[in-house]
DNA sequence: GCAATCAACTTGTAATGACAAGTTTACTCA
DNA sequence: TGAGTAAACTTGTCATTACAAGTTGATTGC
């Protein structure tokens, strides 16, 4: 911490490398970061730059503080606000979890079946859709349409989705990270054409979801609606 | 803020006030709250006690700090994550949300008709537990139970619930505020009790919702199990 | 009248010192 | 051996000082 002349003030680039080490497993959960006072002395700081570091990560929730003992490590949380399928009895075995694209990325007009409001400026660059299930041990659980504006994604529709994250692509090739979000949530009878692709009886409670998702991109929004069969599995998230 | 004596840090003290004018509509959003320099002389304390209380607020949500300009009242937040209920078709009409009380807050044993892991402190303190009725236009349309570790609670049996929220009664009264938590959502088909409650024929999809919720006070969770008639409306909710 | 500049604000960063309060560990004494 | 205590930690609180950096508005000069 000794260029003091570098733009980036001490304080974030404390947090910043704590940040680091915690992401990559140097500091594990419920392990205890280095006292402030030994935080001082390593990284040549005075302490209320280090709590303000610490105040910095206890916000994102990497660590919580605890008077007389110290800042201790949080588990990684798995994502503000997406939900993740598990099971009503166990968590899921690993590599039970299947994605089969059902449509394949394709520049497309705008459809009204999910009821966000879209901008000018994206109804008129037209929309990439694709739709996927997901399946549990060869049981469709999960039937999920999403819709992108097709503005500046190049190659976007020869790209691969069998069991790559959506957001993984949009954040390596693209650098869009989703930064939040609106859903929308209710239960509904099972009817018509998803019956048949998550193999329910019609009249069956399913879980449908509308989702609009914010991104690091100004004004890049994109949006998904989702139908889950949960009679064996539930959704699951923090928040 | 000359009571130095008092357990109360003066940051907190600074913080509540500040808070609570913010929330009572003192200032409005955009505006500006009293620089830092204002704030220290009005309370007596010094710069570093004003921008912890500040930073608190910021953490909130309750104000944006802008270098050069000062403190900016934000907009009321909805709650992150928090889903409240929209209509299908258009906004809710002012005042037709109504709360029900059910089951007024009692002090029972813990149950399990909901399933997140309950420390052995939280077991021993006993639960308070309460249950209400959300009905739009006479229409019951989501049963909500709630049970809370009875932990450092005084008189909240004696309190009404009638119309305000929970929330406010936990910040107003027991400085608690809801900081994140966890959800499990999935579809059922209607029976038992919740049918009468929610005038549904048994088999109909209703929405179920299990709710964690973490606290500004350490170790303090409280749960939420909800069940929603979505057919004529849904939850909605930002993350 | 208009634009550039500057002064007077604002918050951001940082060092230093001191004491309070909670936790843990080791030691002492019964 | 055991329990109690004290010391050595930890983080929490708070005052003081100084300068940096961004914003705003008034002033100045054209």
């Amino acid at each position: 911490m000794k260029d003091v002349q570098n733009s980036i003030p001490q304080h974030k680039q404390l947090y910043q490398t704590l940040k680091a080490q915690i992401q990559n497993g140097v500091y594990q959960p419920g392990d205890l970061l280095p006292s402030e006072h030994a935080l001082c002395k390593v990284f040549s700081v005075t302490r209320p730059t280090v709590r303000q570091a610490l105040s910095n990560l206890v916000t994102d929730g990497l660590i919580k503080k605890q008077r007389g003992k110290g800042s201790i490590v949080q588990a990684a949380k798995t994502g503000i606000g997406i939900l993740s399928i598990k099971g009503t009895t166990a968590s899921l075995p690993a590599g039970a979890l299947e994605t089969r694209v059902v449509h394949p990325p394709q520049v497309v007009k705008w459809q009204r079946d999910f009821d966000f409001e879209i901008s000018e400026a994206e109804m008129q660059a037209g929309c990439i859709r694709m739709s996927r299930l997901r399946l549990i041990g060869q049981v469709p659980v999960l039937y999920e349409t999403t819709n992108l504006p097709n503005i500046n994604l190049p190659r976007f529709c020869n790209r691969s989705f069998d069991n790559k994250s959506l957001f993984n692509t949009l954040s390596k090739y693209y650098d869009i990270e989703v930064v939040g979000g609106e859903q929308k949530i209710w239960a509904l009878p099972a009817s018509g054409e998803i019956c048949q692709l998550l193999k329910l009886e019609a009249g069956q409670p399913l879980l449908h979801l509308q989702k609009r998702y914010e991104t690091s991109r100004p004004f890049f929004n994109f949006y998904s609606s989702l139908w889950c069969n949960t009679e064996q599995y539930f959704l699951q998230g923090p928040f």
